[in-house]
DNA sequence: GATATGGGGAACGGTG
DNA sequence: CCACCGTTCCCCATAT
C-alpha cells in the first residue's frame, strides 16, 4: 500500500478513537465495582411510580432487568449499566422473585435476539458509541473499538445468558459465520465489519418501532 | 519476537 | 429427531 495512505488510515483510525473516547467521557461516566460503564438517566425507567423497590430498565434492553441502589452502588449480578449521577430516591435493591416488567416476560412471546440484531442496536444506542460506532451507517460499515470491544462481547454474553463469559474473539468467531450468509462480511479495515444492505434495511424498519413507551 | 487481530475446523448446546 | 444459530476450544496466519 502507498505508504502515505497507510499512514492517513492510521491517523484515521486514531482520530475515530479518540472522537468514541470523548463521547463517553462526556455523555457517561465509570463507576467502581460491579458496574463497569454507565448510561444516561433517560434511559432508564421505574418498573411502577409507587414502588419504593423500583426496577430500572434500559430502553434499548427490554430483555435484561437491572436493579439501581444509588446509595451503596450496590446493584444485582446481572446489571451492566448504572446511572452515572443519581438525582433519585434510595431504593431498596430488594425484589419480588417474579416482577414483572413492561416489555419483558410480558405476554408477548419473547424472540430471541441474534447476534447482527444485537449489534445494530448497540450501533444506533448512542450510548454505546464508546465500545462500537458507524463509519458510514449508509452501508452499513461500523467498527468495534480496540479498548472496549470485550465489554460490548461481555454484554452480548450476558445478554445471552451464558455460562462462560463473552469475549471479542468468540463473538468474532460468531461475526465470522455471517460471512457464509453474508449478513455481516468482514472489510480489510481493522475491527470493521459492514451490514448486508438488505439486513440494514430490515433492521432500520424493525428496531425504531419496537419502542415500549 | 511479542502482541493483536483474523480465519476456520470441529464438537457441542439451547431452542423452536 | 432435526435444523438453526451460535458457543467454545483450539490452532494457525498475518499484521503491527
Amino acid at each position: 500500500m502507498n505508504p502515505v495512505v497507510e499512514d492517513l488510515e492510521v491517523i484515521m483510525e486514531f482520530l475515530d478513537e479518540q472522537q468514541q473516547a470523548f463521547v463517553f467521557d462526556n455523555e457517561t461516566s465509570l463507576m467502581s465495582g460491579a458496574c463497569s460503564f454507565s448510561v444516561p438517566l433517560e434511559n432508564w425507567q421505574p418498573h411502577s411510580d409507587t414502588n419504593r423497590n423500583a426496577v430500572y430498565q434500559e430502553i434499548h434492553f427490554p430483555s435484561q432487568r437491572y436493579t439501581f441502589n444509588p446509595c451503596g452502588h450496590s446493584i444485582s449480578a446481572d446489571c451492566v449499566y448504572c446511572p452515572s449521577y443519581s438525582p433519585v430516591p434510595d431504593f431498596s435493591s430488594t425484589l419480588p422473585p417474579d416482577y414483572m416488567i413492561r416489555g419483558f416476560n410480558s405476554d408477548k412471546r419473547k424472540r430471541k435476539v441474534r447476534l447482527f440484531q444485537f449489534l445494530f442496536e448497540m450501533l444506533e444506542d448512542p450510548g454505546m458509541r464508546h465500545c462500537i460506532w458507524w463509519i458510514q451507517p449508509s452501508r452499513g460499515l461500523f467498527q468495534f473499538s480496540s479498548q472496549n470491544k470485550e465489554k460490548l462481547a461481555e454484554i452480548w454474553g450476558r445478554r445471552k445468558g451464558n455460562r462462560k463469559m463473552m469475549t471479542y474473539q468468540k463473538m468474532a468467531r460468531a461475526l465470522r459465520n455471517y460471512s457464509r450468509t453474508g449478513e455481516i462480511t468482514k472489510v480489510k479495515r481493522k475491527l470493521t465489519y459492514q451490514f448486508n444492505q438488505q439486513v440494514i434495511n430490515r433492521l432500520q424498519g424493525g428496531v425504531r418501532t419496537s419502542s415500549f413507551n
